[in-house]
Formats: structure tokens, C-alpha cells, sequence
DNA sequence: CGCTCCGTTGACGCATATCAAAAGCTGTGG
DNA sequence: CCACAGCTTTTGATATGCGTCAACGGAGCG
């Protein structure tokens, strides 16, 4: 059985604010689950039964229209926590990206935890407060700015979020290799653009040597000022 | 001298969950300032020094870009949080849209208080975990609705937020009448759009008989399942 | 009464969406 | 190993919604 004790994220996750005793009681309430690329964990506007946190892999939050056009409206990674706590009904899906695992627990057990452990709703409340920071400044790019600024911004923000280890000694000098969790359709629901739109900002980057694109899924961001400076 | 005794939000706003001892500690540490339509408290990329609870009046929190764009990235109303507690910057500017009286705590003050108080933390935390709902739901408007979805909206949110209780008899059965608290330019900022494309909006919707427009700060909702089924 | 500010209206252009088709990958079965 | 099907992505042609620029109008104020 899986225990907190060798949780890759145990230092990184609100478990963190948690000592042995209490990371000991927590592990009794919560189970941890694998999810395949394209499972859902949670559906918009479902009731609010269960909350997590991620152990490895990404996931998407995202609301939709009902007539089918779709807003992502965050990217968890591993370490950040999932879900409405103290709370009836969830405004977003949440839908697995990559391979993922996550600690799972029933909302309200987990309710009760938390309001018994102060430190606890400390560590979550500061993630709650980033996180909210960090979508109001997305407003921004959603509201006002141009196609290109939104692929610069979004190429910066996985920069910052996913940047890979494994930069192979074959790359130039100052480069950036990315493993992109996302597909075309993916970016362009973050962005509030098309697929179209995206496609052409990429080859447009990479015509200007400001990118390379070895794969679909791979980016390679060769001239970082650059695209800071087109990022608005 | 104000007091929280006699303040007009003491059982909404998160001072709520405070005992009368308690309360009389907060006092202390607290203070009320008034502040003129157009006038910050808070400055984007300031350092967080201070945290408040809005007593009366309605403030917008934005952020631009370095070119003049900007976009507001939310509003805040009689007894909502203000402010960056448990961080070192603040990402958005505080602006009072409409004369407003606030209660200010230094941030260091609040945040030791807050620490000591977890049945406070606890209520800033479902406030925090609302306002990411709220603002997440409003990514969807900025990305993927188009102008006359955007302002139907607006307007829906508006008539849950500010319904004026003052309706006249003199007003159509089931009309909800409004008093803007923003400018056009305002709504402009909020939805994504030009101030031209707003106005155009609101008169169409005025030609279609949906809204009446007595004067420039007042709307009169004639008919709100017709907003709705615009709002998409 | 006239000035100023804000909002409205109109003409026009452009960025991005839409529609359509070709071009790469990826996997499967012969 | 190749052929083919079913994808995602790219590329191209066209359409359109919204932004931009400009002029006008009306409300508030000295």
C-alpha cells in the first residue's frame, strides 16, 4: 500500500504544514489513483465529493458552453492541490493530461482534517491566494492581448513550469527544451484561440529562429528575450 | 472613533467569525479610511503592505500592460477582502470606483493576527476559494464568448451584485433596475472589449427592448431571461 | 452660455475565425 | 517492410467581428 511516508510530493504538497502523527491520520483518509491521459477525475458542476493533490503528472481545469466551446482554466502540476474543499458544487472539470497520480480523499473527511489542523488550512489558504494571483494575471493576457503575446506568454509560463532536466549537450548554448503536456487544441483553450491560430504563431516563431519544434510535442526555446519581449 | 461594534459589515464580512474579545483586539490593530471615486489604496507591484475589509462602496482590482492596455480583474463590494495577506507583492491595483469606506490593517499586523486566529483563516479561505471560482468562471467570458455574450453577462452578474432595492413603482412588472458603479470604459476593462463596441451593445440591446437606458450610469433590465439566453 | 468630458454613431481596416484541403505522424494488418 | 486508415498539425483562401479613427451629441459644471 502506497504511504505518505515515501510520497514523492511529501515535502512540496500542503502535507508539508503536517508532522508524522498527523501525516499518519491523513494517510488512513486518503488513496491514492492513477489516471490515463484524457480521464476525467472530476466533471463541471458536478457535487463536490472529492479533492486531491497531485503526485505526478498534469492535469487541466476547464469550463465549457453548452454548445461546446471550451476554456481551460488552469494546469495543475505535481505538488498542487485539486478540488472545491468546504465548498457544495465544482465550476471546472478536472481532466488528467499526461499519466498522473493523485492522492485522493472523500471532501468531507477531508474538510473535517483540515479544520481540525490549522496549519493545514494555512499552507492550503497561501496555495488558494498564488493561485488566484496567478489566474487574475491570465485575465490579462485573455482580455487584452494579441495572438502573438498569448503564445510568447504561454511558451514563458511553461518555461517556468516545465522546464525539462534532460537538455541534451546538442542543443545551443542558452537553450530551453520543452516536453509539452498539451496539444495544438489544448494550447489554443488556454489561449482563447483557435488550433489555427496557434499553429500559424508557432511556424512564425520558428521562421524567426526564436523557437524549434524537433516534435509535436517538443519545443525548443532558443532565444528566451525574445520571446519575453513579444510577450507584451 | 469607529468601531467594529457599530460597522455596517461586522456579521458579513470575515470579521464574522471573531468573538467580542476578539473583535476588540482587531480594533486595535485596524482603521478606517475613506476613499474619493478614482482614488487607490493599493498600486500593482507595490510591496503588500496592507490588507482591508471594504465597509461601504465598490472598488475594481486591474492590472495593464506597460502599453496602457488594461484589464480589471475583478470587483469588489460592502464587506469583500482586499489585499495580498501572507505574501510580498500585490499583482493588481486597488481603485475605488465609487465614494468608499474601507478598514485598513497593516499586512504584518493582519497576517500575525490571522495566525493566531484559525476560525479567521478558515473564512478567508472559503472567500479566497469563492473568488477563484468566480474568477475562473470569468476566463471562460474572456476567451471564448464573443462582445454581445460579454455584455449580456455583465449585466446578469451585475443584477446579482448591485440590485438596487430602491426600485420605483413607476418601473415595468419585473424590471430590475440598476446603478452602475463604472464608466463605459469601465465595462470596457472588465469584458475584454472597446468602450465602442459596449456602447454599440448597449443600444442594440436598448432596440430590442431587452434593456431600457434612462441615464448613463442607470440600466433597467426589462427583460432578464432574454440576457440570460444572450449570455451563452 | 460655452467648455469639457463621456458616450454614441459611422466608416473603414485588420486580426483572427472559419472553411477547406494537404501534409505529417502513428498504429495496424497483410 | 509496406500499405492504408485515422489521427493531429500545417497551410491556404476567404469571411467577419471587433478594433481603430474620426466626428458628433448631450449631460454636467463653471
Amino acid at each position: 500500500m502506497a504511504s505518505c511516508d515515501t510520497c514523492l510530493v511529501r515535502n512540496r504538497a500542503i502535507c508539508a504544514a503536517l508532522d508524522a502523527d498527523e501525516i499518519g491520520a491523513l494517510n488512513t483518509i486518503g488513496r491514492q489513483r492513477l489516471l490515463e491521459p484524457g480521464e476525467s477525475l472530476i466533471w463541471e458542476g458536478d457535487d463536490s465529493v472529492l479533492v486531491a493533490n497531485v503526485i505526478e503528472g498534469v492535469l487541466k481545469l476547464s469550463t465549457g458552453t453548452e454548445d461546446g466551446r471550451e476554456q481551460i482554466v488552469g494546469m495543475v502540476f505535481a505538488s498542487d492541490f485539486i478540488g472545491r474543499p468546504f465548498g457544495t458544487t465544482t465550476g471546472h472539470g478536472v481532466t488528467a493530461l499526461t499519466e498522473a497520480k493523485v492522492c485522493v480523499f472523500n471532501r468531507r473527511d477531508f474538510d473535517s482534517f483540515a479544520r481540525a489542523h490549522p496549519a493545514l488550512e494555512h499552507k492550503l489558504l497561501q496555495r488558494t491566494l498564488d493561485e488566484l494571483d496567478r489566474t487574475r494575471r491570465w485575465m490579462l493576457l485573455l482580455g487584452r492581448k494579441s495572438a502573438s503575446e498569448k503564445v510568447a506568454s504561454f511558451l514563458i509560463e511553461m518555461t517556468d513550469r516545465v522546464a525539462s532536466p534532460g537538455c541534451s549537450s546538442l542543443m545551443p548554448p542558452g537553450a530551453i527544451h520543452l516536453d509539452l503536456p498539451v496539444s495544438r487544441q489544448q494550447i489554443a483553450d488556454v489561449l482563447g484561440l483557435t488550433i489555427e491560430t496557434v499553429s500559424r504563431q508557432f511556424t512564425r516563431l520558428k521562421a524567426d529562429r526564436i523557437i524549434d519544434l524537433p516534435s509535436r510535442r517538443e519545443v525548443v526555446v532558443l532565444d528566451r528575450a525574445a520571446l519575453v519581449a513579444e510577450a507584451g
